[in-house]
DNA sequence: CTGAAAGCGCTTACAG
DNA sequence: CTGAAAGCGCTTACAG
């Protein structure tokens, strides 16, 4: 695999009997303001393709002293949520012109840091978090370099920050729920369980405490141990909800699933207790995924408006769009979709 | 939103009463060779921590001629496959130190030539290809600059490639297809459906002759017009397969989806169609989603060995293993998941 | 054990 | 309309 080397402008120069200066401006498109003839930079280009120029960005940006990149940090690939944030954001940064650099960081502190310093290292000009563990620690970093960080999804306490309208959402998604028991609601007791999703996480707090609303609103009463929030991982949803089954020794009538990770765990479950039937329990779950919704024959999920946050967040970084950018957190709401279903 | 410059090797020099070239061997790691002194070495290890030293990537690149960039491109994230690919990629490139660069180009030749372009511009020292349209464009691409390329999942003629055995795969999910229907099989003639993935594409072509082979095999004839390679998006295997049923007045006793994105097509299409029960027809899917792999209470998936074929990756990227470098091809099976069902 | 100097490939005032 | 020169921040022979 031999590598030759690229060709650069002083070589492009003595092909074209011109200068170096000269043909570095017609290859970036400043020659105009040069008034260089556009035959002299027809020819340079034609050279240029020739020879398969390709411009070495890192000499570009040591001397421009700007990269072009933008970082974003996902915890994970591995649900709709975060994969359509990672595809519109990277076609979005591109249209903009920058260089998208898009990491998951698997929801482990340490590596979020590791991997904002390495984007640091590369002088990028703006970090996205999303779904970060510890993004304060990331914006701490990012700022004693100057680097501006935009959160999303993430409380604003350091950062401009672009949130789902958590509370809101999971109002509404516990009112569906209750809705749909409520014929059997005995009486002014919840037995609807809410797992999934760690205590000090922002966003399940924000479901938490929507989750308590609904019912306070519906004038029924919450037992404490009906809040597991046990973590997001599947394996850890499956035990807690089942240490919950053997406790109480019933089946709730209803269950919030803070994030389809979590609903990974419950389905094992199910599938692991056949005399058990998920479709006697009414469902909710947040985020969405085609597949979750056709679970079971009684579930709605809530769905992130991934649009609307990425175009808050591509204005906030375009200078020309300088209106918003006084305000330290945006709010997007939430959509709750009720599965047609179900298969 | 200030931008405070960061410290350079010559700053930490004047602090520390050194030189930028102890100082930079210092900070780089080559010091010990250099046999400077471990006092000097940690005061200006002191130094650079307190300044916030971090180095200049792009200028270490531009001297170096070597960027420590390892390019990856995928069509989606939004299914498990890619999004496994991507994530155990970016683990493993930082291992091995490099930085991974992942972008999706969503099926898009003209952007799978662009983002190639974009990678090779910024000096990457490899691009990998997965689920590419046009592998060979981004290979001839890579090849004029020198730039190895590693297909994984596509055919080898341009590139080296690791690729999955989709023939055995197919053939062993057919006939697990068809095992499960034999009951029914009142002729020799098969009443299976292939559905979804483009006509061109490596994976199909392979998966499709497994599909023939497998009648083959049982004895079974197979009419053309029970093999619909109508791309691999939800709406189009929706569509085909509609068109389809119209046709021939009659639901398929098996189906073989060629990609949990055409299963969302299908899966819709019974949605919409109730006096059709899925549970009633023997599926079989290429890749694996856990919560596909719980729709209907007759289905059986086909999952790819990605840990394996990232093992594969990266024994050919590291010097240290040259063993297998003379291969053009290496093949990695696959697995057949039957859904212990299905809730 | 350490430093001065060259050079990686660009961009950008500056001079003409 | 065009070119010579400086400089972005490193690394690496080279000299001592």
């Amino acid at each position: 695999m031999k590598r030759e080397k690229s060709p650069t402008i002083y070589d492009l120069a003595k092909l074209a009997g011109s200068s170096a200066s000269t043909v570095g401006s017609i290859l970036n498109g400043t020659w105009h303001k040069r008034r260089i003839s556009s035959k002299l930079a027809e020819k340079v280009l034609a050279i240029a393709k020739e020879e398969g120029y390709s411009p070495n960005m890192q000499a570009r940006a040591l001397r421009k002293e700007k990269s072009g990149f933008i970082g974003m940090i996902v915890p994970m690939y591995d649900n709709r949520y975060f994969s359509s944030i990672a595809e519109i954001f990277e076609q979005r940064a591109r249209e903009m012109g920058f260089f998208p650099i898009v990491t998951c960081t698997r929801r482990d502190p340490k590596l979020e840091l590791d991997a904002a310093k390495s984007m640091l290292d590369h002088r990028v000009e703006y970090i996205i978090c999303t779904g970060a563990t510890d993004p304060d620690g990331v914006a701490d970093l990012c700022k004693s370099k100057g680097v501006p960080t935009i959160n999303i999804d993430l409380p604003g306490s350091k950062s401009v920050s672009i949130i789902s309208d958590n509370f809101s959402g999971a109002v509404n998604l516990t009112a569906d729920i209750l809705n749909r028991i409520k014929s059997n609601t005995k009486n002014r007791e919840s037995n609807i369980l809410f797992i999934g999703g760690r205590p000090n996480d922002h966003n399940t707090i924000e479901r938490v405490r929507g989750f308590k609303n609904a019912h306070f609103q519906a004038n029924l009463t919450l037992e404490d141990d009906y809040i597991l929030t046990c973590g997001y991982a599947a394996d850890h949803a499956e035990k807690s909800f089942s240490d919950f089954i053997k406790a109480k020794r019933r089946m709730p009538e209803g269950i919030f699933i803070n994030s389809t990770i979590s609903l990974e765990g419950i389905t094992n479950w199910f599938i692991k207790n056949k005399h058990h039937d998920i479709n006697n329990v009414a469902l909710g779950c947040f985020d969405w995924d085609p597949f979750a919704a056709m679970i079971g024959n009684n579930s709605t999920m809530v769905k992130q408006d991934v649009p609307v946050m990425m175009d808050i967040l591509f204005d906030l970084l375009n200078p020309m769009k300088k209106s918003n950018q006084h305000l330290k957190s945006y709010q997007v709401s939430t959509k709750l979709l009720k599965s047609s279903r179900n298969l």
